[in-house]
DNA sequence: CCCGTTAGTTGTACTACTATAATCATTATA
DNA sequence: TATAATGATTATAGTAGTACAACTAACGGG
């Protein structure tokens, strides 16, 4: 009965994290910025991103991802620089104030639950272990 | 160091259903409504709650929840019924039909991944018996 | 060099959701 | 029994996000 066990745990991950330990509104608090903006800063922190690549990362139609650029640009967080090889293309890198904002977004949702400190190390060692193959899958 | 390991299973985890694993959008086109309205189907289709009750579990304001319920009559999935004892409140309760779309909804949203499936069955099952805990806390 | 394609922007219109205030009926309380 | 509080609705206005069409500028292959 693996996929009996399957469901029974997949229930209890999506009640942990989209339940209990939803931080969205909490992040958009601490920013003063809506989830999409936030998730937008996010992905331009890990590295530079073209409009284009950014909004694939963030599944909206270009449009949308201009609105969010031009809002993240006027708080001071990001900025359009020309790309070397293509002068259609405009390469969107965070500003030092976007590296620390995007930070605190960072630790806000990266804070693990309650639930996951409170269990047993050895326990908690074999979730690390058994949760290890996620990360290529 | 267990706050380390926390840190890193709670973005694994974090990684699985957020990212992987959204479901809501596959939800929303399957039974051609917003992911709010099928919320409230399911918690309807759990146990018949007043307006104030579902407004409470949605998180939402009650103008909102009106709206809602409306929106679910007009689609003849959830009924407002009277309140035996105050004549203020209103029962809702779902529909044949509205127990038939939180169930598609269910098993959409259930279907455990595939990351979960393709773990060794001692894996999957030492997952189990970690993540019980969590039923309670 | 022409032509199809791509990157990005602008504009418009729409849906989903949120917030607030006002209203009505009903119930609980001083 | 007058008054406060509650449950639900209506109305209004605003924000966030989505979808589409049109457009400019620039690249790339024949």
């Amino acid at each position: 009965m693996n996929e009996k066990t399957a469901v029974q745990v997949w229930s209890r991950l999506r009640a942990l994290v989209l339940e209990r330990h939803d931080r969205r509104q909490e992040v958009c608090e601490a920013l003063g910025m809506s989830f999409s903006k936030i998730k937008a800063l996010r992905y331009l922190a890990m590295e530079p991103l073209t409009m284009r690549e950014l909004t694939d990362r963030l599944k909206v139609d270009s449009p949308y991802t201009t609105l969010l650029v031009d809002d993240l640009e006027q708080r001071g967080l990001a900025e359009r620089t020309a790309h070397p090889a293509d002068r259609r293309r405009k390469i969107v890198t965070v500003t030092p104030e976007g590296v620390v904002a995007a930070a605190r977004a960072e630790q806000i949702v990266s804070r693990p639950p309650a639930e996951l400190l409170a269990l047993d190390p050895a326990d908690l060692a074999e979730l690390a272990r058994i949760t290890a193959v996620f990360d290529d899958a």
